[in-house]
DNA sequence: TTGTATGCGTTATCAT
DNA sequence: ATGATAACGCATACAA
């Protein structure tokens, strides 16, 4: 029993109570708050009067246990501190509060196994889950997805609902651009191997290469950071590409970074495009970059998981959710001399940049 | 009642119908899984052998009912999308999902209001509450943590439990810094009026400068955004201040922009510094930067929270946690030529890059 | 329009 | 070491 726990002075207040002071049922009070339509408006005055100064607040878990609904959502995502998911929570979370849904956050650091254990431990407690870019394999998904109504974004998998952003048309719009300007040979810098939206970007370039006559070259950012962008920066240049997309706005920005420490400009002497959008903008230059509207994008999914909810075992839908290529200010003609050329003799001219760059860093180690 | 919830195949499976398979009694089921140390091992074995058989996981609304305890807590933050929010709310949440806790998200929208909604709503289904630099009114606060247990990060309310990410005396040495040299008049860029870490980096700086000797102009931006960062880049350069401290690297990281767009270098002709640390590796040149190790003190938020919660009723806490002043590559001796002059002369030259902007909004508004 | 009675699934007390 | 049973606070079918 729950008794013992109420050592405290200030018990919660429950609907008994309030009944009691109220000279009401208990059932009155509950239908007060629920079915306020039933009730004399007089009564509800008087009840939700004591309510206000008693304090009263209805006990979700009651409730919940009751009612069989919880009126909870969960959200996991590979990594929130990716602008791109940030976004997208941002506007699933405000969708849900909208619709009367509170939001349980998961974390998954990109890792499967995590992912899995927020999975199991959040279902308990939601109507409904909303998987983000999982790195699930299928099956497992599958096996949650059997247990709790649950819909996936940005990822495939037949019989469970799912929110698709496809960027395949606005990649491909990317690579024609770039051979518009002139570029023969251009990169495309994955992301996590795992990932349905790199496949899909990988597949989007690589078809349209082939058919503009495009030399294609692959780089590999195994997850979508700044640091692993700008560790390809080296491969890119000696790849010969003059141009590259890199799976996300992130994996770009890292990029940039790395060609402007090799004293190489952009779009002057590499050409540059991302995907997403909320870095894109902050960037100087400003990065060209395939718009998601992530913060649209995680409202619908949270539309797209109350739909589900409501509609008890309707066949499984499949959003699709368009985006487009947004021309900023990070690509142009391929320069006439090869960036490798430049970059070799920027590491000449450009020492101080360098030797800053080391020194930060010591004073980095130092200071942490 | 909820049976009639159940016309569906697939009613979730309860210790009632494990005990009835293992051929004990609801007790031993609810034992195995909350105290096995009471129950002989091949008892406890049985009964997660037909637990784990039947896909049983236990009603979490159930536990919470006759526990008391939710096993959740509440984050609010004004903004999922800034990155020191974003890496704080990942700590915590880490640390949550480590010590058996599940997270609910509430983004506010940097209102009040939406505050104010959201604390009233979690509060019913969680054991306490972590609000971020809230903006709402001292009394308002301290009614909802009369009625749970809050803490608060970066806002000072004598009675609750607190964590404050001490940033003065890194803006007190950056200050310093800057004034080393050779920068005689400074600008601080502020953030939300309401702000505690706001008024806490203001006085600092005031204080700094005033005992340096420094010349102080205070610029507001109203939103910790990198578009009213950039909003104040010419009040900035009309100000005559050769080096800025912004209120955090959103912020600052807008500045950059702006300053690039005017054609000025940094930190050749201006300095610059931020804080927060998480954008400011990204940008190019790296942004010298306070650092806040927003991580850790997400789980550190947590840690406290926790202890507020199992420590029934023990005196307030005030947890201090340190920052660091890191330069990177964004400050230097003041230009011999006065920005402003630059700024004038860099529209001139550059106005292929402010026409390449005006195109690009153009692009952008029909995108979306 | 309101009151009465019952059940939601779990945990904890008291037996055995 | 295990079983029987009474709460936990609320929502609803049913009665009035």
């Amino acid at each position: 029993m729950a008794a013992r726990r109420r050592d405290a002075g200030n018990a919660p207040v429950t609907i008994t109570q309030v009944a009691a002071v109220a000279g009401v049922s208990r059932a009155t009070v509950s239908r007060a708050f629920t079915h306020p339509n039933l009730l004399r408006p007089e009564t509800i005055a008087r009840v939700k009067a004591v309510a206000e100064r008693t304090g009263f607040a209805p006990n979700a878990a009651a409730r919940a246990l009751s009612t069989g609904r919880a009126g909870n959502i969960a959200l996991i995502v590979p990594d929130i501190t990716n602008p791109f998911f940030a976004a997208l929570m941002r506007g699933a979370q405000a969708r849900a509060r909208d619709r009367g849904y509170a939001t349980f956050l998961g974390d998954s650091d990109e890792t499967p196994q995590l992912e899995d254990v927020l999975l199991s431990k959040l279902a308990a407690q939601v109507d409904g889950i909303i998987l983000v870019s999982t790195r699930l394999k299928r099956a497992r998904v599958e096996e949650h997805a059997a247990r709790r109504p649950l819909i996936l974004v940005n990822r495939e998998i037949p019989l469970i609902s799912r929110l698709l952003v496809d960027t395949a048309p606005s990649y491909a719009a990317a690579v024609e651009h770039l051979a518009a300007l002139g570029h023969r040979c251009i990169a495309y810098v994955g992301g996590p191997a795992m990932s349905w939206s790199n496949r899909q970007r990988g597949e989007a370039v690589a078809g349209t290469a082939r058919q503009l006559g495009l030399r294609l070259v692959r780089i590999g950012a195994t997850r979508p950071s700044y640091e692993s962008g700008e560790a390809c920066t080296s491969e890119l240049l000696t790849s010969g590409a003059t141009a590259a997309l890199a799976f996300d706005d992130v994996v770009a920005q890292g990029i940039m970074a790395g060609l402007a420490r090799r004293g190489l400009s952009v779009p002057a002497d590499f050409s540059l495009i991302g995907c997403d959008g909320e870095v894109a903008v902050k960037t100087y230059p400003p990065l060209s970059s395939v718009t998601t509207h992530c913060f649209e994008a995680g409202a619908r999914a949270t539309d797209l998981l109350i739909d589900v909810l409501s509609s008890g075992g309707r066949p499984p839908q499949r959003v699709r959710f368009a985006s487009e290529l947004v021309l900023r200010a990070t690509t142009a003609a391929p320069s006439l001399r090869p960036a490798i050329w430049v970059a070799s003799r920027g590491a000449e001219v450009g020492v101080d940049v360098q030797a800053a760059g080391a020194a930060m860093s010591a004073k980095e180690r130092a200071a942490s």
